[in-house]
RNA sequence: CGGGACGUGGCGCAGUUUGGUAGCGCACUUGACUGGGGGUCAAGGGGUCGCCGGUUCAAAUCCGGCCGUCCCGACCA
């Protein structure tokens, strides 16, 4: 059965196909020369730009910062924190030489920064006056990845990764739930991805943290994508890196530091959450263009239907719309048609000469399936409107979709057949040996203990011994 | 690192078994027609067949070695 090569492999056949595919030809990526690095296009760049000036604008709207570190790490620098160096051994790029001869010492390409900052703020802070130290910064990071997936796992990606410090324990730990509260609300109220916030167990937690908080979302294939993470390392960084204050009572004090990053596999997020077999499903938020105009006609037709198209689009623009025209002229319009499909565009705007006869122009909405004539006077307003019923019909479908394929389970049998399509609920014993357990017979590992779960007890989905965390875990497989 | 597959115009592939002038589809260029759901016809351009070596009158094809990529497993935002 051979597919036809223009369109996308069904999801119901093969949904990491699917993916694939789709990231190629929706062209927001090509792969890079070296294995498991990217390049990210215009029209996926142009997503990624959305997500960062949302974030960044919340970032600084919190009081934070920004700052750039440089890229390379003295190797002696990850060693001073056993967990962290433990924890990110297996993956370091290492730069042995340099300027044509040996480097004394090797220097890492950074795989995240806690450790340089660490060290910068270690000179930097001296008194309690010089806390809280909030800052972030927007960079690339490099990872040896085993097995690179476009966006959820390259070798090299972009993120942002704030780093505070701060003098009690309880500044760091609201800091930390600061910082989840702001994921979820890119993931829920950009991404239109209904994640669920929780704290990872102590199998899931990043190298050094001594807690570690995430925003999970669900794939359409079931599985759990972790779409942000914030970490409370309480003194282990700066006992490592000598960050100490004097405190107001003349005691020098260890500070207390946290870090949290949220990166562009946001948009592998957006992709397989809203995605469908016709291709991207763009939120408006994200899209970089939320209309395209296709005029219809050629010749004197084409003439005479492009200047109300472009005017159109002027119009659309000056709402605030990103709007698009496509004239490319070789091309037909059913080309056009699935060709913005494909890219995820939420509305299409059809302009042919019997519209403009009537005054109206063709509606279609990437989740609809008919065409709506809307009035060329009060399409800006009307526009508007669409935009945003699609981005909250997006938040809708993916959770109600979510809560479809998340069940509450107690036998070992239930659960191992929920995971198979979505996320279990179901009680933990809290042993990693437990974990490691459930990880070989079903492929699902806790995501999270969720924030929001009701407190209850009850025996081990697995071992049946009592309860850890006071509620239900959930439980996927995850990518 | 283990298992599997593959390297042939930009992309997707056939050709390799059985050695004999490098092909097809898409894309690209030009022209005409066409245009409201992936257009038609015609004429063109483009390839050291992954690399190195060997066998042979002759190698994409046979032999040896190397390199690389993709997919499946163990690590991860």
């Amino acid at each position: 059965m051979a597919r036809d090569e223009r369109g996308v492999t069904p999801q119901s056949e093969d949904f990491s196909a699917w993916y694939n595919e789709l990231v190629f030809k929706a062209e927001l990526v090509d792969r890079g020369p070296v294995r498991g690095t990217m390049v990210i296009r215009p029209y996926g760049y142009r997503i990624w730009e959305l997500l960062q000036a949302d974030m960044d604008r919340r970032i600084k709207e919190t009081g934070h910062v920004n700052a750039y570190f440089p890229l390379l790490i003295p190797e002696s620098y990850m060693q001073r924190e056993a967990e962290h160096v433990e924890g990110f051994a297996p993956e370091l790029a290492v730069v042995t030489h340099a300027g044509g001869k040996e480097l004394e010492e090797p220097l890492i390409i950074r795989p995240t920064s806690e450790t340089i900052i660490g060290e910068m703020m270690a000179k930097w802070i001296s008194s309690h006056r010089d806390l809280p130290m909030l800052l972030n910064q927007w960079a690339n990071v490099v990872r040896w990845e085993l097995r690179p997936r476009m966006f959820l796992r390259t070798t090299e990606f972009l993120w942002q990764e704030g780093h505070t410090a701060h003098a009690d324990e309880a500044d760091a730990m609201a800091e930390t739930m600061l910082a989840l509260d702001l994921y979820a609300h890119v993931a829920r109220d950009i991404a239109a991805m209904p994640v669920v916030e929780g704290e990872k167990t102590p199998g899931e937690r990043f190298a050094g943290a001594q807690r570690t908080f995430t925003v999970e979302g669900m794939m359409r294939d079931g599985r759990a994508l972790q779409s942000g993470t914030s970490h409370f390392m309480g003194t282990n960084f700066a006992r490592a890196f000598g960050i100490r204050y004097a405190a107001e009572s003349g005691n020098e004090e260890f500070c207390h530091t946290t870090s949290w990053g949220m990166s562009a596999r946001m948009i592998g997020g957006v992709i397989m959450t809203h995605g469908d077999d016709k291709g991207l499903v763009l939120p408006p938020l994200l899209a970089p263009y939320q209309v395209v105009i296709v005029p219809i006609g050629r010749g004197d037709q084409a003439e005479q239907v492009l200047p109300p198209a472009t005017e159109l689009a002027d119009r659309l623009r000056r709402a605030g719309i990103r709007t698009h025209v496509d004239n490319r002229p070789q091309l037909s319009p059913g080309f056009k048609f699935n060709d913005w499909e494909m890219r995820g565009v939420p509305i299409r705007l059809e302009l042919g000469p019997r519209d403009l006869a009537a005054g109206t122009t063709l509606m279609s909405t990437r989740l609809g399936e008919g065409k709506t004539p809307v009035s060329l006077d009060l399409a800006p307003a009307r526009l508007e409107l669409e935009l945003t019923a699609f981005q909250s019909l997006l938040l809708q479908r993916a959770t109600e979709f979510r809560d479809d394929h998340t069940s509450t389970v107690d036998s070992w049998d239930e659960f191992a057949e929920a995971v198979k399509t979505g996320w279990a609920l179901a009680f933990g014993c809290g042993s990693s040996e437990c974990e490691d357990d459930i990880k070989a017979a079903t492929g699902a590992t806790p995501r999270c203990i969720p924030a929001e779960g009701a407190l209850e007890e009850g025996m081990c989905v697995r071992c049946k011994q009592p309860s850890a965390y006071g509620k239900r875990l959930i439980f996927g497989r995850a990518y």
